[in-house]
DNA sequence: AAAAACCCTGACCAGTTGGACAATTTTTCT
DNA sequence: AGAAAAATTGTCCAACTGGTCAGGGTTTTT
């Protein structure tokens, strides 16, 4: 994972130490993820993300050697939340459980760091090319695996056969919603923004369709 | 609608006539759509835009003073198709046909429009700065309608009771995400480009988990 | 055919942006 | 303390971008 997404070691020949190092980059990479967020790759300029930082810019150039620097640490701190923020789902898993549960990780995750879910989805949006390598080896293996636990549960009786893929991209479609979507969302709720309880009635409304519509008993 | 997103009638104070006028702006919005839903607002750039219209720079400037008003007119473009392209939904109607038919529809316009898809996408994570009258009138009070709908069929236990509003967006997850995360989705598959019968099994997936998932008896 | 309306473009410009750099200050180490 | 390492910043710049404009060409209208 990091061998792929972490901008090319060379950058930084000795890892340096130093307090002051990590929590500048810190503070940068914070304010990049909403600057990314917000204006997109082309849209986001290192002087604002600096100033967001409470940095000079050329401090911030002299952290991250370049804009696109900055915006790979960003989405491989995305994709190691992405990779590690979900509980496993094994085939000895109770689906009524894990199921439920998975779609409620993943909604107040939509919650918690909406920024990092928009980021990924404008990253994917513009063709991923950041994040290529990524959905074509870790994803698609853990989605290959989790096919064959969902095989594996549909054999056993304790849900309907479901095209395992299209059963994931339903899931995450639903739950990131919430975060990339947002706006829309809101605006469609008659919300300035939107509230605890709408979360809660999303994660209702989703398990709920997906529990029943592929035949979990609860 | 065309009152607010159409961009302010000031800018073509006479409507001119003209072949060569309609050609080439048709040329000029096709292209941006297409560089827009690569590029998003800020990468885009007025000479690529230019290039694969195949005019030069300062025509396009001819016709569309402002790099934003071609994008207004994009987003008016796909408004406009958003709203006449879906059929009705009322509560006359049979859900066990609507709403399959409305999936399908939504999910067929993800392949055809793809690029449409996207910029509305990127036009909301933005925080919708042009599309948010559009989103608190017209899509406000179509899903306040459509929630009147869905309480009847309940009510007449036609389905079961669900939260109308998430239930569409539940949908327009479910069936966007084949246009917006198409890269995601065909990297996940191990495709270079999703198919014909990758669309089917999105649509016969989506439809199951969503008909069984309300209690609408098909 | 000639005027009027419309279309096209090269040259130009002012503003912005990512990034380089040398000089200086602060922190850390011995 | 003093040297070495790290951090900081003002200044500068080349590249690019959206947009202007004057002049010339083409089409349509009368």
């Amino acid at each position: 994972m990091e061998r792929i997404l972490e901008a090319d070691d060379g950058d930084e020949p000795t890892p340096r130490g130093g307090r002051i190092r990590a929590r500048n980059k810190a503070h940068i990479i914070a304010a990049a993820e909403k600057v990314f967020a917000e204006r997109g790759y082309d849209g986001a300029t290192t002087a604002e993300i600096a100033e967001i930082a409470g940095l000079a810019k050329s401090n911030v150039h002299y952290y991250f050697g370049t804009k696109e620097a900055i915006y790979r640490e960003v989405i491989a701190g995305i994709v190691d939340l992405w990779l590690r923020a979900f509980g496993d789902i094994t085939a000895n898993d109770d689906p009524a459980v894990a199921i439920p549960a998975y779609i409620r990780q993943k909604l107040l995750y939509s919650r918690k760091r909406p920024l990092a879910s928009r980021i990924f989805a404008t990253e994917i949006i513009r063709g991923a090319p950041i994040l290529r390598p990524f959905l074509e080896l870790e994803l698609h293996d853990w989605v290959a695996d989790k096919a064959r636990v969902l095989e594996r549960w549909a054999a056993d009786g304790k849900m309907d056969p479901v095209a395992p893929h299209h059963f994931f991209f339903l899931i995450w479609a639903a739950t990131q919603t919430y975060a990339d979507f947002g706006t829309q969302v809101a605006a469609v709720l008659g919300r300035k923004r939107l509230k605890e309880e709408d979360f809660e009635t999303a994660i209702e409304t989703v398990t709920q369709i997906v529990m029943k519509g592929c035949g979990i008993r609860r």
